[in-house]
Order: structure tokens, then C-alpha cells, then sequence
DNA sequence: GCAACGGTTCGGCGCCGGCCGAACTGTGCC
DNA sequence: GGCACAGTTCGGCCGGCGCCGAACCGTTGC
């Protein structure tokens, strides 16, 4: 009821382990069951069912109840706003080496959903794409579509014609917390993501925010958006000294 | 030495309420003793510095020796950016009726530094200025100073010629939390208010990120940027039941 | 009706961390 | 040197909250 009063209360909630980690789960933009949210959380049902009472209670969450589940998802794109920010404070300054390396963590970092748009690699080197074709300008201020871009984009299937109705954001640049480079979010990342969703050129992960590429997505990101195949694979683009082994990583 | 390694680490830091008060004082931009903030966060010297080695560990603050004081500021921009995510967060969906309203609280609605830019009504006023006279172009994604622009804000004695070697975001949107719009935000708009201090327009509270104008600054912020009386007096635009002022709103 | 299952509420346990005062360090000023 | 004062470190207290299991509620399916 109460809603979130001042910052300390948001934050907080923010600040334990397990909200946390039902949060970053949500980022991927899916609605999740209390059930599913515990076991990522590695929590009891309870103590979920507690942690996600206050989330919606603050108006970070919400919950729609369909047949006998009840779903959660991210309230709205500015409280995914507020994640990303942290997340991108969160790896200011932390040299890469000291960064773990997980099969999942290299899977996060190769493509993810940020909230509702695409990141890691692939979202940046998409972005990459369209601003080398001048589709798309992006400043650090925000971003543009040109009316080659606009014409493209319809070209490709995508739905601008919202944009007007609609209060979104149109076109921003999202600090990607991996790459430490800008991809698109707004409403044109938003639609990009999912047109590659329709097409099945994309596949999310059921459990995390990690995005794994289809073969009929391989051929058609390399001739829609001219992306080499080494972009399109999940492996790390080189082998490190203190890297995993690359086979084990290669599969995802 | 171990900076953030994760968003949960980052957010807790921030939920705490002694913290958050530091830092929320800290937004206004200055550099502040351990002693002040430890007044301002109402606890001992020893607890302030407790959190504080917390906060400048997380890279979330720096500090600088001088003289026989250690000054403690936010660390980034980027930092500044998350807090203010986090407090939009917070303001969403609050009835303004349920906000309490205090003296100091008034003052912070009418104007404060937002880190090292303008907020409050006094900096959407200025951005509304902006915008009606074609200077700047402000969109939710971000801004853009137009020529003419350029031209009134090189002869305000804004320098915007360090544009180009800086890496910081230009001119970008910031959302305001007590008026619910956008002010200026980036180079563009720390410039600015760095000019109004200089000219001794506006002048800062020593404890709190409230600013208020000085009689200098009455006739020059009137005269520079066509500011009417009612919108430079700190107290509130018009008793309303809890609407926003509509005479403001118009303006756009 | 009952059984199965998703989800929440409740009571109680345990620990983390915020708090303080006192002691200590370090710097500047006389 | 000696005093004053900014700041930190340490030990110990204590409250809040995250956690769980068990009981309970509601919907679905038989």
C-alpha cells in the first residue's frame, strides 16, 4: 500500500542477496512465479513469498494472479532504469581480471536482455551495426533514428508506428555494464528485440537474462545487421591467459 | 581497495539511512568534512567514519587531504546518475499530498543542486526558458544545444569550448523528482550553474543541496532568462490542495 | 467431497551490522 | 614541546531482519 517513501527504503530492498537476485532474474524483462523466484534465489517459497511482498509493496514489483500462479515482473522501465544504474556503478573500476568468469557469466556477457532490449556483445555490436550504416545516431545523450534508419527498420519488420502514441523513451543509449560501450534501449531497442524474438532468431533463457542465438538467427543477423559469425558465437571473442577453458565455454 | 564487486554490495551500501544522508548531501555537489556529514547523518564521528571508509572502499565516494581535513565528494557522475535513478524510483507514484511538506523540504522543491547541476522549480524554469526560445531542444532522450543556443549561452559566459575534450554526456534530460519534468542536466547544465554562482546569482545552503537566489540573481535571472517574480521566491508557487501549479505547466 | 499444489502467514531462531565511547593516530598551530 | 582538534580503530552492546518449517488459505482437477 505504503509505496516507497525515500531512497534508503528502495535501496535497501535492493541490498539484500536474495531480492537481488529475484530482480536481476526479472531484468530479462519475463514474468516469474513466486516458486521459480525462491529457487533462483535459492530461498524457501516463504521467505520468497516474503521478499517479493515487499517488493510490490514498494511499486518495484507487480503481480498479475493467471489460473493458479501468480506472476511478478519489473513495475516499470524507470525502476529497470534504476538497476541498470546500480549494475553499472557496480562495475566501475573492478579491473576485468578480477571479474569471475562463470560458463553462465561468459553466456550473460555474450547477449542478455537489459529489461526489454538487447546487451552484451550482440546488443552492442548491433547497435555498432546500425550506427556504421547510419541508421541510428548515438550520442551519449540519447539517440536518433534517421530517416534512412526509419526506413530500414520498417524494412526489417519493425513497428515504429507506436512511437507517437506512446510516452516511451524513443531511442536512448544504455550503458552496457559488460562491454563498458552504449547499446540501443527505448522503445526502438525494445522493438528490435522483439521483432529478433518473432523471427526466432533469438531464444531466451528460461531462468536468466542470458540470450543465445538460433541457427536461422545466425544467417539472419549476419545478412540483416552484416555481422561476422565470430560475433555470433557465444565464446569469448579471445582467449585469455587466466581465462576458462574454451571448449567448456563454448557450449553454453 | 576492493571496489563494489556486485549491485547487491552497491544498493546495501546506499540503505542505509546514516549513508544515504551523507550522500544525498553530498549531491549537492560539495566536498564535506567527516564531521559535518557525521552531523548531518545525526551520528557519532566514529560511526560517520565507519560508513564513510565503507562508501570511498565501494568507489562510491573519493576523498582529498587538505590542510588537516579529509573532504569527502561523490566519486563519478556516474554515481550521481544512480542516486538520482534511485530517488525517481522512490518518488514514483507517492501522492504529493502524502509527502510531508517541512520549511527545508520547501526550499528543496524550489531549487537544489542536483549533484552539479540545477534542480528543482527554479531548473525546470531555466530548461523551460531554454526550450521556448529555441535554444535547446529537449527530448526525454536526451538534448541538444542548438546554434542559437550556442550563441546566448557563449554570451551568458558559459564555456562550452571544453566540449569537445571532455568525455562527459554533452547536454542530457534529468528528471526531476519533486516537479515530475525534466531539467538540464550534462556539461550544459553543470556549466550553467557553475556560471551562476560565479555572477553570485545563486548562492548554496552550506548543509543541504538547497539553493537560494540572491537579489543579484533576481534581476539577472529575470532579465537573462525571462524568469517572472512569482517562479524566484522560494515559497510555494500557490496554496494548492496537492495539484502543480498550472500557470508553470503551461509554459512548457 | 478430497487431494495436490501454488502461495502466504506466523512464530521463533540466529546473525549481521549499525551504534557508541574510549583509546589512539596524525596534523596543524602556538 | 604541548595543546587542540580531525579522524580512525577497537570492543562490546543490541536491535532488526533474513531465514526456515509448519500451519493455513485458495484454486484446480479428480
Amino acid at each position: 500500500m505504503a509505496a516507497a517513501a525515500n531512497m534508503v527504503e528502495v535501496a535497501a530492498l535492493v541490498g539484500d542477496t536474495a531480492r537481488a537476485t529475484m530482480l536481476a532474474a526479472l531484468m530479462g524483462g519475463q514474468s516469474l512465479t513466486a516458486t521459480e523466484l525462491a529457487f533462483l534465489a535459492r530461498v524457501s517459497r516463504s521467505t520468497a513469498s516474503e521478499h517479493l511482498a515487499k517488493l510490490v509493496n514498494a511499486r518495484l514489483l507487480t503481480v498479475i494472479s493467471r489460473r493458479r500462479f501468480r506472476y511478478y515482473r519489473i513495475a516499470s522501465p524507470l525502476v529497470a532504469r534504476m538497476l541498470e544504474s546500480i549494475k553499472a556503478v557496480a562495475a566501475i573500476e573492478v579491473p576485468p581480471r578480477h571479474q569471475p568468469r562463470s560458463a553462465q557469466d561468459d553466456a550473460l556477457r555474450f547477449a542478455r536482455t537489459c529489461y526489454d532490449h538487447l546487451a552484451g556483445r550482440l546488443g552492442v555490436a548491433i547497435a555498432d551495426a546500425l550506427i556504421a550504416r547510419n541508421f541510428v545516431v548515438l550520442s551519449e545523450d540519447g539517440g536518433m533514428v534517421t530517416n534512412l534508419g526509419r526506413r530500414f527498420l520498417s524494412d526489417f519488420g519493425v513497428d515504429l508506428a507506436s512511437e507517437l502514441r506512446s510516452n516511451r523513451i524513443f531511442c536512448r543509449a544504455c550503458l552496457d555494464w559488460s562491454e563498458r560501450r552504449h547499446h540501443i534501449a527505448g522503445l526502438v531497442g525494445a522493438q528490435l528485440l522483439r521483432r529478433c524474438f518473432d523471427l526466432d532468431w533469438l531464444a531466451r533463457d528460461r531462468d536468466t537474462r542470458a540470450v543465445k542465438v538460433t541457427p536461422a538467427g545466425r544467417t539472419g543477423l549476419r545478412d540483416t545487421f552484416g555481422l561476422d559469425p565470430e560475433t555470433l558465437t557465444a565464446a569469448a571473442p579471445k582467449t585469455r591467459d587466466h581465462a576458462a577453458p574454451v571448449a567448456a565455454r563454448a557450449r553454453r
